[in-house]
RNA sequence: GGCCCCGUGGUCAAGUGGUUAAGACAUCGCCCUUUCACGGCGGUAACAUGGGUUCGAAUCCCGUCGGGGUCACCA
């Protein structure tokens, strides 16, 4: 087997999108897996939808997601000379030729064949254009277009790794232009003269590619290059079925970015769209699936994208990430939720992400839950409050428990939860009467981390603080 | 519409002529527990459909249906 070089060819219409990401990983995972060479490469011949930051912001996407490069990124737009080049030769050796033909009459065209009931094809009518027309029309400065001359008879096989052999019939493509009127190569002549040039071995791309390949291989065919092999991975669809879009919410890895998801769990994610490793187990690191990668147990059916899983995994991830590295993630969310400003306790914030870092799944999610260790005003859970603040007795407790805290000096979890478990016995009460109303009392939630780590975290002062205003609170309610 | 791809639970996905049709997420119930989460145990739930081939089909063939892609001087 030649030496493995395979390419991620996005082009620089958008951001990348998690079907991008999942088929530049493929990519990557078989390059890697192979010993191979992986290049980027910037397909930009559409001049007016090509953009720099659509640009930036997909290799800032791969980068962020880990996966890198060793060749590139090298843009077909500084390549020009090297397709007018091969087209010219083409023309030369009477395999493409010029077509004058205008929009209008190509719209013409298209208009009587769909009238007649056909495939709206090209006619052919500047196939056969003698070398003095030719000459007259050119010397008119008349546009042109270069169009590849298609056999009309025979069928066309692409031999695809994960798909087997597809077969078209060649009398069903017309002589489709390569290279455009403003002296640009179309997709497909591009993308073949750079996979010969640049050497690609394994072209791995989405499926909706598979109908333009054995276009693809007459062009090939027609230059006298060596074919690649090809591998077409299903799509990512949206959950109803359709081609994602905005209105199918994060589609984007910068969207998930935002969101709070960790790349390696996006990695493990899209990965799994598609692919499994031999022993099934779902949750794994990339040197376990670059170790065994093959395209051949990569799968046909297109997949629908499901965040729950997602999430589920980024859950696994967070709770496995090293602290100093996961706090670091946390701090621009406090940031961006005005929860911290530029002056904050890195180590505090430290422990309040380990005390509840285990009950969260997203980065997000986390800094919410972390609110009121910042905030001191904060409403409470109202089903809480229904639940432990309307109880009859719990604002005499709550003072009993002021007192007793007010006693423990060294304010530790083992120390405070000492002195909860002498006062319950004391009043003889159950655990849940004074550890409830206690938790909503200084975190305003019914759920999050032991009691006694958020007292710790708090510290006395901001505990019995909280807990004398929750009693307030509960004494203004009976009051009503 | 022509051509092409795909069709196993809600989702991902094992399975390649003989299985009680795995597993994971989600969902439901129970257990653990000061709460929530984690974890553990258990439940509901699938071979699109109709014909063949075969002693025997989720697995092979054909039709139908459904979904997707592509047919541009977009990529």
């Amino acid at each position: 087997m030649r030496d493995v070089r395979v390419r991620f060819a996005p082009s620089p219409t958008g951001n990348l999108h998690i079907g991008g990401a999942r088929t530049a990983l493929f990519n990557w995972l078989f390059a890697r897996h192979n010993n191979g060479k992986m290049i980027l490469r910037v397909d930009d011949t559409d001049l007016e939808r090509s953009t720099g930051d659509s640009m930036k912001a997909i290799i800032d996407g791969l980068k962020w997601l880990g996966i890198d490069w060793d060749e590139g990124p090298i843009y077909q737009s500084k390549r020009l000379d090297l397709y007018k080049n091969y087209a010219d030769n083409l023309v030369k050796e009477g395999k493409a030729y010029y077509c004058f033909c205008t929009k209008e009459e190509l719209d013409e065209m298209r208009n009587e064949a769909q009238k007649a009931g056909k495939p709206p094809m090209y006619t052919g009518k500047c196939r056969n254009l003698s070398a003095d027309e030719v000459k007259k029309y050119m010397d008119e400065g008349k546009k042109y277009v270069i169009r590849l001359k298609v056999p009309k008879e025979g069928k066309t096989i692409v031999h695809d790794i994960i798909r087997g052999d597809v077969e078209f019939d060649n009398s069903t493509f017309d002589d489709f232009i390569i290279m455009k009127s403003d002296n640009m190569p179309t997709y497909n002549f591009a993308t073949v003269i750079d996979d010969y040039d640049l050497k690609i071995s394994h072209i791995i791309r989405g499926e909706e590619h598979l109908s333009n390949t054995p276009k693809q291989i007459l062009i090939y065919e027609a230059l006298g290059f060596e074919k690649p092999n090809f591998a077409h991975v299903s799509m990512i669809l949206a959950p109803d079925r359709s081609k994602l879009s905005k209105r199918h919410g994060a589609t984007s890895v910068q969207e998930f970015r935002d969101l709070g998801y960790l790349p390696e769990a996006i990695i493990n994610y899209i990965t799994l769209l598609g692919w499994i490793p031999s022993d099934g187990e779902e949750v794994f690191t990339t040197e376990k699936s670059i170790k065994e990668f093959t395209l051949d147990r990569v799968s046909k059916n297109p997949a629908i994208y499901d965040t729950k899983k997602l999430t589920w995994l980024n859950g696994i991830y967070i709770r496995n990430c090293d602290i100093d590295r996961l706090t670091k993630e946390v701090i621009p969310f406090l940031i961006n939720k005005g929860l911290i400003g530029d002056n904050y306790d890195y180590d505090y914030i430290k422990k309040i992400v380990s005390a509840i870092r285990e009950r969260e799944k997203t980065l997000n999610e986390i800094a919410d839950a972390m609110s009121y260790y910042f905030n001191d005003e904060f409403d409470y859970d109202e089903k809480g409050v229904k639940k432990y603040f309307e109880k009859n007795g719990v604002d005499n407790i709550l003072k009993e428990a002021i007192k007793v805290l007010d006693k423990v000096d060294d304010f530790n979890l083992v120390e405070t939860e000492k002195a909860y478990r002498d006062l319950i016995e004391k009043l003889d009460i159950k655990s849940g009467d004074l550890f409830h109303p206690t938790r909503l009392a200084i975190s305003g939630r019914t759920f999050g981390p032991g009691l006694f780590d958020i007292m710790e975290l708090l510290g006395k002062e901001k505990t019995i603080e909280r807990i004398k205003k929750a009693v307030k609170y509960i004494e203004n309610l009976k009051g009503e």
